[in-house]
DNA sequence: GAACCGATTTTGATTAATCAAAATTAAATC
DNA sequence: GATTTAATTTTGATTAATCAAAATCGGTTC
């Protein structure tokens, strides 16, 4: 029986999920649940029940879900085919960064297998989205690294940008035309906890303040 | 209140039905559109008494269906996805033409406009797939030439293999292994009713016989 | 014209996915 | 420990798409 697209997509929430979650937490409550998938509490509540029953996912009442073995296998595969799809439209079809999510969201429930490994093969078997998020393997094997973000990062220090959490396209075109995209180097010069900003240093030296909602969407290594 | 890639299908079997009519005839009846969509008759019947409900076809009880102008503009958006994706498929990523029919069918109802123009530049905007049926413009038109089949054309004229009316993958192969494909000139040298065969000389003046069935998929113009 | 036959329509049910709103629970506050 | 609150679950309904099987229709056949 294969999973609808409405299953894999509770899948795939689920899987994020979890790697979103706080150290030692375990469950992704439902009310977090049912919103990223824009659906009411209840839904959320039935349809995990549904998965549970079919041996997807673990359901504890009133404290959340998480995946199985055979979930997690699932949803890593969906999410394979996601970052794969977002890849391939920027390399291969040449949209932008900031427009491929959308149409990601959607192919990812349809391309087969066979399109999906030859889509891979042209890329050269990459490791990461044009966002930096790290592609699982055929296997639904994921190899997500501990990255600091740039509220967590050494002052003072040359960091690489790795990875852009949020697919929101404002935000994505405002990252690139800072030159702030994964690959570029920058360094953070000061935060101040008052009023919440981010000073950092970029291309060519050039300054720039952003918020500290912003800097923890950038996720970066040392360089 | 865009269509539900059921809707989609249900305009794409009636679209495609019309133009296989008798000439005169003008209704696609339930048990034909159910056949091809695999289906139960009651529920063809009440899925078009749906689509007439919201303008989207004619329905006439016990005689048939057709496409309003609204109708017939969203099954040519839908069949101008499918063969520019099956198009794509062979030519962009380099799949065989008896592969990519399943692929596109899914594909179809999910690409973004965005996307399936990109594509259509990415082709130099062609007229027909791979198996030679014409893409409907974006605008809706289809260019639908009459053609002779291998059971009506001239005998002993040179002709030009036009276009493929079957998706089956072993029909397919043995198409392209028989050098039978869209593009390639043969000659129809004899017909037989009795034995329901025709004889063809194809390239290198290869002899072959092939079925009256088979014959009538096969459509040519004169070279 | 009566009887039959194949195609079509109706009927009654089912499954997946959803919502709003009422009921309940767990945890926090007093 | 009683009360309030926020999250969660339950309940009752709805919509889209489907089926099987019974009923009906339209057009031959006798």
């Amino acid at each position: 029986m294969l999973p609808s697209s409405t299953v894999e997509n509770y899948l795939k929430a689920i899987y994020v999920g979890e790697t979103q979650l706080a150290n030692g937490q375990k469950l992704v409550p439902m009310g977090q649940l049912a919103s990223v998938l824009g659906i009411a509490p209840g839904t959320a509540t039935t349809m995990v029940k549904a998965l549970a029953e079919s041996g997807l996912a673990v359901y504890e009442p009133y404290n959340g879900v998480r995946l199985t073995s055979a979930g997690e296998k699932l949803a890593a595969r969906v999410l394979r085919r996601h970052r794969l799809m977002e890849l391939f439209l920027v390399q291969v079809m040449g949209m932008r960064w900031d427009e491929v999510h959308d149409d990601a969201e959607q192919l990812e429930h349809v391309v087969s297998d066979r399109l999906v490994e030859r889509i891979d093969e042209m890329l050269g078997h990459p490791e990461a989205d044009p966002h930096g998020d790290p592609i699982p393997t055929a296997e639904g094997k994921l190899a997500e690294r501990p990255l600091d973000t740039l509220l967590t990062c050494p002052l003072h220090t040359p960091v690489t940008v790795a990875r852009v959490t949020d697919q929101d396209a404002a935000f994505l075109r405002f990252i690139e035309s800072h030159h702030l995209k994964p690959g570029q180097t920058i360094e953070v010069e000061a935060r101040d906890e008052v009023s919440d900003a981010v000073r950092l240093k970029g291309r060519d030296d050039a300054r720039m303040t952003i918020g500290a909602r912003a800097a923890s969407k950038l996720l970066v290594k040392a360089s």
